[in-house]
DNA sequence: GCTTGTTAGTTACAAAAACAACTATTACAG
DNA sequence: CTGTAATAGTTGTTTTTGTAACTAACAAGC
């Protein structure tokens, strides 16, 4: 029938890595801070851009503002972050992280960072540069609807 | 405080590639077929391989026994698969595809090969197999622990 | 002003995933 | 044999996620 092979269909095999990348990275911000995925996303995110509202960080961050509004009230409830109503719009707030938030924002960066190191350890600065490049396109490609 | 930028993050950077083009992959299988993700994987990896035992899989394609038992039975609820009991084991149960079953397999690798064609369309012969490499590399990769 | 439409964010409910406890069977030590 | 441990898989319960409906605030046309 096939010579097809799932663990070489692109979107099997990015899931697989990035599941066996996250895995670890999970364990840290999971035990220390008690934060869920998108909880360390969005104080990521607040963290190396300043202030922001819910809105921006979901287009910059591809996710539903479901999962913001919940992440934000966490993250509000530990003290990480704070809101304040935006006075020309009062729908919208700016979220920005406490001193509490920016330290637990160090501490994460500084994990993140020894990650990366050791991930990319095994492959070659070439190597190491195409896969961020490649990356990087498939996530700005849209696919076309197989409807 | 840093030059750190999440968006190069390996772990977030994965993961945006793998949600980016798995997303219309799923919308396929999902309309067509009503299956899940771990539903299609075993389906994948059943097609692929013949007959294979629950943990055989799971050992494969790094999936928990509950997941595993789950989509089994839909997909013998379905008719895509059917159950035989080990005689010299009758703990365990070979799987394996029903010719609807199979039908659904040949109609999603498919699927799955304009997919694989269409995300590395992008891509240099060369930047694909690098990046196929590295995830590779990535998958195989275990990490120290940083408790 | 007052309707209609849009945007920001929240909340409620349904679907799915994660985790723990369980049954049934086999393996093996004594 | 018999008791203890290990393995295969299932079931039950709790978390998380996804989806849809909602409130509040603004914007624009009339």
């Amino acid at each position: 029938m096939s010579q097809f092979n799932v663990n070489e269909f692109m979107p099997y095999l990015l899931y697989q890595a990035a599941e066996a990348s996250g895995l670890e990275f999970q364990e840290v911000y999971k035990r220390r801070y008690g934060m869920l995925r998108t909880e360390w996303r969005v104080l990521f995110h607040l963290g190396g851009n300043g202030a922001m509202t819910a809105s921006q960080i979901g287009a910059l961050a591809n996710l539903h503002k479901t999962k913001i509004s919940r992440a934000v009230q966490k993250l509000s409830d530990r003290r990480f972050l704070i809101r304040r109503r935006d006075t020309s719009d009062r729908r919208s707030e700016q979220l920005s992280l406490t001193p509490a938030g920016q330290a637990v924002y160090a501490d994460l960066i500084q994990v993140a960072q020894s990650y990366d190191q050791v991930l990319l350890s095994d492959l070659t600065p070439h190597e190491a540069q195409v896969l961020r490049r490649t990356l990087h396109k498939l996530c700005s490609k849209d696919m076309p609807r197989f409807t």
